[in-house]
DNA sequence: GTTGGAATTCTCTAGACAGCATGTC
DNA sequence: CTAGAGAATTCCAAC
């Protein structure tokens, strides 16, 4: 089927089928033809289950584009990571921008001045940005999609953000019943049930652009599912490394998954003694730039920078997510310039942004579950990574390959992975804390107004389609009473409402329970200010914010610590001997609090590394979310009107998010200004906007990491302000 | 004593969404 | 209760 004759065949104009050709795609693959009869550009509903880089995005672009440039729809594209949201908006932009289709982003992160779908067609967006737009505009954002899409829907088995992809999707439907919904799943059992659920067609196929050979190593050789076989003769003797070089040498590139983040430094340091003899010059020339890029990501370059650079150079990589993002965008980037040949990963890579290579090896195929033990990964989670093998235009075929250490591995391995079944997706959403935050989040947008609406609503879930309704109706009745108890919402009669409180939790977009820790944390603030520690404790004690790992030799030393600052914590502190347990989780938080405050007190982050084991990417991730719930507990204090606890909080979220001392918080407020060279202006004796505006060009100039282009843009700002005002800001 | 390598014991374990108001190194 | 890789430590022989 060729894009041309669908596109005439639509009504769609010719311009689409130009701009895709320019693309490459002139010639529609099997699952989108299929697809096609079947109705998306009828507006059917639909559901693709089909394997990675089978085009199931396409199907969706042409599905969009006809709402939008025929019926002047507008569309939502929801996925689960922020990295695949500016993936995805880049690319539409790029490509359909032409068309004069407006496409918009909103994320966390990153977000569009205005992420009203009035001044776009196209919103790309994760599923939790979505779900906070709907409760902050309800109504409004869902009467006007006309097009929903659910990039990923198989997520909706994760147990911590399934319920939300779940949610959202009744919402719009109910609010909306002729919007259209396209599902797009990894290859899964039950695409049917999802079909079932949203009243939807179902394409499903095993078709790939790339043809896929799965096999398992054993005894230097790899045995395909297909029957053939492949020696492995490298003369290298780690399996790992033998694999990756027979590749690299015919010119292909390997990635390789592994189960931890120490696995994969290893891992690529080894393999990367063996590569770097092949490299040619030009190569390395290229690769030293590349590390040194990643190097200088941030700051002063860390031991894991140095690691990683060193990697970078022998034409390795590894890969997880205690990197700094803009590394790892790096390192994708140098894999795609096929001058990485090898990346070593943790399961990051596996669901992340499209990265496809010739040879995918899954060395761990199973994983470390505190529960459970070791286990092996869901078929699902395997199936993601193999899929990553082939690139189009470049290998004639993929190759996925598992790692056997017996004869009797090698059978289970075929047994397990390669000719098993995908998991079925099961709805979570009967979980109390999913259902917690959602339940008060459907009472104060006035979407369900009593029981019996909370039920209705839930109703309308894939949770109701695999179960009965009935079946939760016991934890919404204790969910209420919790909601109730702790004064977010109230009773009148059969109805339920919303205290200001309630409403302000739903729309800080945190957990109930977070709103509950937050409020009597800040309501135990006494006449005596607050410490950093005990703020910043509260905020870990919180169920939002994740945890550090809490090491065996640890606990002595922070047990002591505990103990010296006793009187600082704003939570009764639970005894060691009478609930253990509770005392570890507060150990654990006590460590998390403890490296916030190493970061605002400007230590290294080779430093922090060395102590709490965790790299630049943690760190970000943990600020990240620190910042945000101060601001909850600013806006919190705000709502209870706890006048002492404003200004530390408000301070103490700038210290998060810069992770700076006090003292730099006025330089930080210059955009530009940083930690980094926040420390540098004042190290150069530049401690105030006053000391800045007093200085030259010139003179900002030889401050360390300050060149022409930032020197001349804060002078640019300190005028103006003192123009604007007459005096400048001294608020936070 | 020192050194280098093998054997043994010990330790630790993946990932990443959200507010708000504008810009990190 | 579960498992395996990698780091740390001990052991031991050869000098």
């Amino acid at each position: 089927m060729r894009v041309e004759d669908v596109c005439s065949k639509h009504n769609l104009p010719a311009s689409v089928a130009e701009v895709l050709k320019k693309s490459g795609i002139e010639e529609l693959y099997p699952p989108q033809a299929e697809a096609i009869r079947r109705g998306v550009l009828n507006g059917k509903n639909m559901v693709v289950a089909i394997p990675t880089a089978a085009g199931k995005s396409l199907i969706a672009e042409l599905a969009m584009l006809k709402s939008v440039l025929i019926d002047r729809g507008k569309c939502i594209y929801i996925v689960p990571l922020r990295a695949l949201a500016s993936e995805k908006y880049e690319d539409f932009r790029q490509k359909y921008g032409e068309l004069g289709v407006r496409v918009g982003i909103s994320t966390g992160d990153f977000d569009a001045p205005d992420p009203s779908l009035a001044r776009y067609d196209i919103l790309v967006a994760t599923s939790e940005k979505v779900d906070s737009l709907l409760r902050h505009r309800a109504k409004w954002l869902a009467d006007i999609v006309t097009v929903a899409v659910l990039d990923e829907v198989h997520l909706i088995n994760d147990p911590g953000r399934g319920p939300t992809l779940e949610i959202l999707t009744a919402r719009l439907r109910r609010e909306n019943p002729k919007l259209q919904i396209l599902a797009l799943s990894a290859t899964i059992s039950n695409a049917d049930e999802i079909a079932d659920w949203l009243n939807a067609e179902v394409v499903t196929s095993d078709w790939r652009p790339v043809p896929l050979k799965e096999g398992v190593y054993h005894r230097g050789a790899v045995r395909f599912s297909d029957g053939s076989e492949r020696k492995i003769k490298t003369g290298v003797k780690d399996v790992l490394a033998a694999l990756a070089l027979d590749t690299v040498q015919e010119g292909g590139q390997a990635l390789i998954f592994v189960s931890t983040r120490r696995s994969s430094q290893t891992a690529a340091e080894l393999i990367g003694a063996h590569i770097q003899g092949i490299l040619t010059h030009q190569e390395r020339r290229e690769l030293d730039e590349v590390a040194q890029r990643v190097e200088r990501a941030l700051g002063e370059p860390t031991r894991i920078c140095k690691r990683l650079g060193a990697c970078i150079r022998m034409g390795t990589a590894f890969h997880h997510a205690g990197l700094y993002h803009l590394q790892r965008k790096f390192i994708e980037d140098a894999f795609r310039g096929h001058l990485i040949k090898v990346i070593c990963a943790t399961p990051t890579l596996a669901a992340g942004v499209n990265l496809p290579s010739r040879r995918a090896i899954v060395r761990d195929y199973r994983r470390y579950d505190p529960m459970l033990g070791q286990q092996f990964i869901p078929v699902l989670e395997f199936r993601q990574m193999a899929g990553r093998a082939g690139r189009p235009k470049y290998d004639k075929y993929g190759e996925a390959i598992l790692i056997a250490k017996s004869k009797d591995e090698l059978e289970a391995l075929f047994e397990a992975f390669i000719f098993a079944k995908p998991e079925r997706i099961t709805s979570k959403l009967a979980s109390e804390p999913a259902l917690r935050t959602h339940i008060l989040a459907a009472i104060a947008t006035g979407y369900a107004r009593s029981f019996d609406g909370l039920l209705d609503f839930i109703g309308q879930t894939f949770f109701a389609h695999q179960h009965e309704t009935r079946a939760v109706a016991g934890i919404v009745d204790r969910i209420i009473d919790y909601l109730d108890r702790e004064e977010m919402i109230r009773r009148q009669g059969e109805l339920l409402v919303a205290t200001p409180f309630g409403e302000r939790v739903s729309q800080l977009y945190i957990d109930p329970e977070s709103g509950v820790v937050l409020r009597d944390g800040i309501k135990n603030i006494s006449a005596a200010p607050p410490t950093e520690l005990g703020i910043l404790h509260i905020i870990c004690h919180t169920p939002d914010m994740g945890l550090l790992y809490l090491g065996r030799r640890e606990k002595e030393e922070l047990e002591r610590f505990a103990l010296e600052h006793i009187e600082e914590f704003l939570v009764k502190v639970p005894d060691p001997y009478e609930d253990p347990e509770k005392f570890e989780f507060f150990l654990a938080e006590l460590k998390t609090a403890k490296m916030l405050q190493a970061w605002i007190e400007e230590v290294d982050e080779d430093e922090i590394h060395e102590e709490f084991g965790i790299g630049a990417g943690d760190i970000r991730r943990a600020a990240e979310v620190a910042e945000w719930l101060l601001y909850s507990a600013h806006e919190l204090a705000k709502l209870f009107k706890i006048r002492r606890a404003l200004s530390p909080l408000r301070k103490l979220r700038q210290r998060v998010r810069y992770g700076i001392k006090e003292e730099l918080l006025e330089l930080v407020t210059l955009s530009g200004i940083g930690r980094v060279r926040g420390r540098d202006l004042y190290r150069a004796g530049y401690r105030r906007i006053a000391d800045i505006r007093r200085a030259s060009v010139e003179e900002l100039k030889r401050v360390p990491h300050i060149g022409e282009e930032i020197a001349r843009s804060i002078k640019r700002q300190v005028e103006q302000e003192f123009e604007e005002s007459g005096e400048y800001r001294n608020r936070v």
